[in-house]
DNA sequence: CAGCATCCGCTTTGATACTG
DNA sequence: CAGTATCAAAGCGGATGCTG
């Protein structure tokens, strides 16, 4: 992208991210942690596979991303975000908050990948029973899994399975967003073909009805 | 700007506003409150005309923008953010916080317009003295002032001049930055060229040294 | 002058094909 | 798997022209 040659911090700030796809291959690497090129191909629907070549170019060159190479009998490269370019979080969450609105009337032509649950949940979410002892659930949706772990007040949502979950949420993208963001009943999630593998109670841990 | 087509706050919040010049445009006025097209284009140097005169109709369209005859004698369209428009400020802080590093490595060609420095100090200005009485900073950048405001520990820094301030700073943009970013003491900025008209200890609300 | 619209050369993007 | 190569279409920047 030219420079806006602007000296203001947010000219500057978007010299670097503001080009079309970089703050989504950010998100990518923010939810799943390091990935593979083609992680990000398939997770970025829509991309050119050259574009996501040269933007991969720029967060280098700009110190957001590392490529590594992973060990035997991996043998391939990982990306993964530097300090400087996790620090995006806070500006993507609040970008995301801002545009939650925007979902309410999006088209049915748009696609909904089940990692996408990460963020909006990692900015909702918040322990509504500090003092029950720490649990964790993990949401399944198609073949990917999302942890959910609440100790002592505090939240953290990660992408991948989870160990030994206290309990395991299985249904669609959609109707698992709409539970967790109280949009939903827990019953009416249950006749829209959520089910639940363990103690449903816990959901109380975050949602109130 | 296309749609990226994904179910997903971010992507839908860049649809609207990820498209060059645009988060800019917003930037403008918020600092400038209401404003007419001359003034976003001396405030965006190096915006086309034509590009800018499209973004404002596509944040028309979105609804971030309003625009209004102003009454005679001004005879203009007065362009005026929506509350949906003005929900960005926290966005654009965010933005700029993470851009600010960047700054310290800023060529020389670019360029510094004085109302720039609102952001940066609503950003960063705290009221270190609380329990002070209410006081009111007017600073003068070229043709330009802002109004720096403290009030029981709320800082309010606006675009345009004061009637009665305590205290003024006569000044270039940045040496007044370094000042109150604390990176410059009071006693540097005076032998810098930034002149005080009034008791420059009032200062000590915002700055330390 | 304020507020655009038009035209033109250049760059960026998106889609696809191809390669080690 | 991880890209590069190619090319048409869209977007951008700059200049200029038009209308009250």
């Amino acid at each position: 992208m030219r420079s806006y040659q602007q000296r203001c911090a947010l000219a500057k700030a978007l010299d670097v991210v503001g080009d079309r796809w970089t703050l989504l291959i950010v998100r990518e690497l923010l939810i799943r942690g390091a990935c593979r090129y083609t992680d990000l191909r398939t997770g970025l629907p829509g991309i050119a596979t050259n574009l996501l070549a040269e933007r991969l170019r720029e967060l280098d060159e700009a110190g957001l991303i590392t490529r590594e190479e992973a060990p035997p009998p991996i043998a391939t490269t990982l990306l993964r975000l530097t300090p400087r370019g996790q620090a995006l979080e806070r500006v993507i969450l609040e970008l995301g908050r801002w545009g939650a609105p925007l979902l309410a009337t999006s088209p049915g032509g748009d696609q909904l990948l089940p990692h996408w649950l990460v963020l909006p949940l990692r900015l909702h979410l918040v322990d509504l029973k500090p003092r029950d002892p720490a649990c964790t659930l993990e949401i399944r949706v198609e073949a990917e899994a999302i942890t959910v772990r609440a100790d002592r007040g505090a939240v953290d949502v990660s992408y991948g399975p989870s160990k030994h979950p206290d309990l395991t949420l299985i249904g669609d993208a959609q109707s698992i967003l709409n539970l967790f963001l109280g949009r939903m009943s827990i019953a009416a999630a249950k006749t829209g073909g959520v089910q639940f593998l363990g103690p449903k109670e816990l959901l109380r841990r975050f949602v109130a009805n």
